[in-house]
DNA sequence: CATGAATGAGAATTCATTCAT
DNA sequence: GATGAATGAATTCTCATTCAT
């Protein structure tokens, strides 16, 4: 087992490291963050930075994804459980509702959003990878939810993505609003009540007994 | 009018140097943005620069604080069309949701949305000064229309403002994904498309003959 | 008398550069001090010190000239009191030796002396004028009277510009240390008492009924 | 005693940075020397002299100080030399007045005295530090040979720090005057007979067979 | 003549990156 | 592999000086 604290050491060296940028770039932004302050907050030297990642940019890149991945994650974890089931449909609108607006609303996610609204213009490939790779996914699942809806008589939606689009949008809409960027937390009640208030106006539009 | 062309000089230099920053800022962040590169843009030295504006804090704060007044103005011009006459209310709701959409989606618009989602850990006042100066009045403006039309029994709204947020969040939520932060364009066209989906679910949610 | 005011005020805004420029030079050091600040000390526009003094270097040379020229006048002035007469030498040689030192210890004369030590290297040609046009005088001044004090049989001076040299050096070496280079004032009674030590040592060196 | 060679390159590199800057310093001045220049005279980057002293300020400071407690060691091993015996006592203080000027008369001293002249409104805590630290101890350790000379009989001092003053005074002030604030080296026979001169007077003045 | 504005050259300081150990 | 030291390139800001009015 002698080595294994070694192999860990590294490993988790690179995930401190990981750490360590997406607190650094997400509170100071890509330009100010410097490879000190990083590799101070990670507990290693700067050279070792350079070792793992090879430079700045890199580091950068690397980060976002690993952000998004995880942000991806989370969110579909909570589309599924948007199930054709549900006696009640709009008790499970508001559940699956408010958890999004969580995700959303969460730190890690305000900074990650700021970031790329940042960098946009210095690395615009980013955007694309991360609106493929997990916005859009995320709201092709909950399309295909929305259409089962559909089918199974639950809902009316001419046009399934659209309206998905568009419940997302009732439910981050006001809490954009409230979250001035991210500076302020915005309490779960809160965006319970803004998801309430999304489903009510979703289901006028789109429910099945209108 | 003798030395008109002198004092016009000494403004159209202030003025110059703004624009000249609102396009680097918007174009490299705040950080990466060089005094020099402005002043360059500018057509001025990069002293007058400091002349003018101090430092490039106070330069900054001037040119987003200058965009922003603007992007009110406009906004609220939109508004202001949103009589409570119209025969037909759901061409004057695409409409006037079209025109936001179209202010919303202006190059100007993102740049200035993305530079205070970038610099919001280093300036935290200006989007307080911004919300309140520019993003509420428009929403304020928007909900008082909403009301007199409620009132003069076009709409059923309980909470105009909440209904003006909403209406906001369908047309700027779907737009959003569209634009990809600003970096792509998106047509008139599908613009006013995401407008009359807008406004359509909004009047299924909220129009009178429901 | 119309135009005397403007004359008057012609030769008053230069005498008041000088002034403002000796006060900042000494304040701050040739190389720190600013133009702007010279001129706005002085109450006029910084071209109006241009105008007049040619370039910062020249206000420099001229701001202290000025001040050696009075800094001899007054030195000079108390030399002269040192007539071959009074009955009492010793109580006339500490008068004369109080009034040098206070001389010596003004503000303003240790500001130009740090002034000329922190420019020595940058204008060699400005101590040679002020030793030659000032300093020698006063110590030639001095080593005259008391050559005549010799001839007179008050003294027994071999050689008496030695002799005025080491009177000065028991003034003006005791009170350097106190004084921490024109930093700290010292009281006019401490002064008297360094005298008449310089002087009682001199005395016993150099008077007569030795 | 590998490694030796780096090893010494950290320290040799500090040093070389601090005898540059003193080089430097005393050539211009604080304000006009470059951190560049001293980093070129030192043979390293602008870089490794802030990444050694911080800034200039502090550079400065560190320079000052060592040159000061070199200083100190140099007078005080030359003090150390007035020991109580000496068959003759105006030869030994001949020897020691003339070592005292020599070391007064060096171009660092020079250089020194200078430099704090120049700064001591932007460092007054400098002229402090080396007064308490320097200064003062050579006049009371040359105070302390003194006041044994006389309980031995050799001298007569009623007040061994006044007559440590004046001595040195007797010294330095004749010394001064030629030296040009340091701009022109005095040849050591002239030293040498300012210091007879010097010895003569004080021993007219304090010696014990008077 | 006095001025406000404009500027070019320069100076301190920082930081991503590389090397020797 | 990890590190401390060194560096070159950039960047913000200052200031003596000059013009047009």
């Amino acid at each position: 087992m002698s080595g294994t604290g070694t192999a860990r050491g590294r490993i988790d060296k690179r995930q401190a490291i990981l750490d360590a940028a997406f607190t650094v770039f997400a509170r100071e932004g890509y330009a100010q963050a410097g490879v000190d302050v990083i590799a101070a907050e990670a507990g290693v030297a700067k050279a070792t930075v350079y070792s793992h990642y090879g430079d700045k940019e890199s580091l950068f890149r690397e980060t976002v994804s690993a952000s998004a991945d995880r942000a991806l994650a989370e969110n579909l974890a909570v589309v599924e459980r948007l199930t054709g089931a549900g006696e009640d449909l709009r008790a499970t609108l508001e559940t699956v509702g408010s958890k999004l607006l969580e995700c959303y609303c969460a730190d890690r996610s305000w900074a990650l959003r700021r970031l790329l609204a940042a960098e946009t213009g210095q690395f615009p490939d980013l955007l694309d990878v991360i609106h493929t790779r997990a916005a859009d996914r995320v709201a092709e699942a909950l399309a295909d939810r929305l259409a089962r809806l559909t089918v199974s008589g639950h809902l009316r939606t001419a046009d399934p993505l659209l309206a998905a689009d568009q419940f997302f949008a009732l439910l981050s809409g006001p809490a954009d609003k409230r979250a001035r960027l991210g500076t302020r937390r915005t309490p779960d009640a809160e965006l319970r009540a803004i998801a309430e208030a999304a489903v009510d106006t979703f289901l006028k539009a789109f429910g099945a007994q209108g």
